[in-house]
DNA sequence: TGAACATATGAGCACACGCTCAGATGTTCG
DNA sequence: CGAACATCTGAGCGTGTGCTCATATGTTCA
């Protein structure tokens, strides 16, 4: 029986630089930190959402009007609107029979600009198309 | 026959303000840039590559070493990795057999300390949990 | 209270996603 | 060339996602 397996299930382990590895497991970030991102990002990872938000950040909508605004349905908006409340990424606000919501976080908008920015950036720049 | 569908399908039009609307309309991101938004932030979306894109931001990395890291298959690796490359997020530098992946666009760094600074500020406010 | 309205929610379905597995591609070296 | 190695890629599968449909909840007003 050999010491070591015959053929690493990952490769010949780290061809590189070891410590370099070690080093970067100490400053990579914590599991639940890239876990909250993720799923940050991911709320923002659908058209539907970022014309939401994008919509909320010139100011509070009734789901109405939110609604009407996307062309979709009174009910895909109310779903997607409690994602986003889930993720505390808005806020509601009641007024009679209406509901009003607007972003609760301001580094979303920041996001958004900075977001905006890669993609122009990146259709700028020569090479093959995203799709 | 009434000159309105007695039910309208999407509440009563608008409530509130016709105008804003309108002017709304205007003022949010086209169509095309709405879906690279949510294609680039979708990108970030995932555990996986959150932690990939966090590694290479320490500097370039092989696939192997890159897998290794993640604890994860060389060939789930490379899949992320083809769908961050199509993306333009990262970049490839052939080195013999092997070969180095680094951030293609400094932006996505940016992104991230953005999406850090909402998630513990999130966090760190009064209310329901994220799960 | 009951009708009308605005919104919320659960079930169900079509589709996308991320993984594994097997095999292809590309590179080095004898 | 052929073996060994590093990476890439297509197929297939279980799961998550976003929509619709029907219905529940909550509010106003007669």
């Amino acid at each position: 029986m050999p010491l070591v397996a015959p053929v690493a299930d990952a490769c010949d382990v780290f061809h590189i630089d070891p410590a370099k590895v070690a080093r970067l497991r100490e400053a990579l970030i914590g599991q639940a930190s890239v876990d909250a991102l993720a799923e940050t990002f991911r709320a923002l990872g659908d058209p539907t959402r970022v014309r939401v938000l994008d919509a909320l950040s010139h100011g509070e909508l009734c789901v109405c009007d939110l609604a009407a605004l996307l062309g979709s349905s009174q009910s895909a908006t109310s779903h997607q609107l409690r994602l986003l409340r889930t993720l505390r990424l808005v806020r509601t606000r009641r007024a009679g029979r209406m509901v009003f919501y607007a972003l609760d976080d301001h580094h979303i908008v920041t996001l958004f600009r900075q977001g905006l920015r890669h993609v122009v950036e990146s259709k700028a720049r020569p090479g093959r198309r995203t799709a």
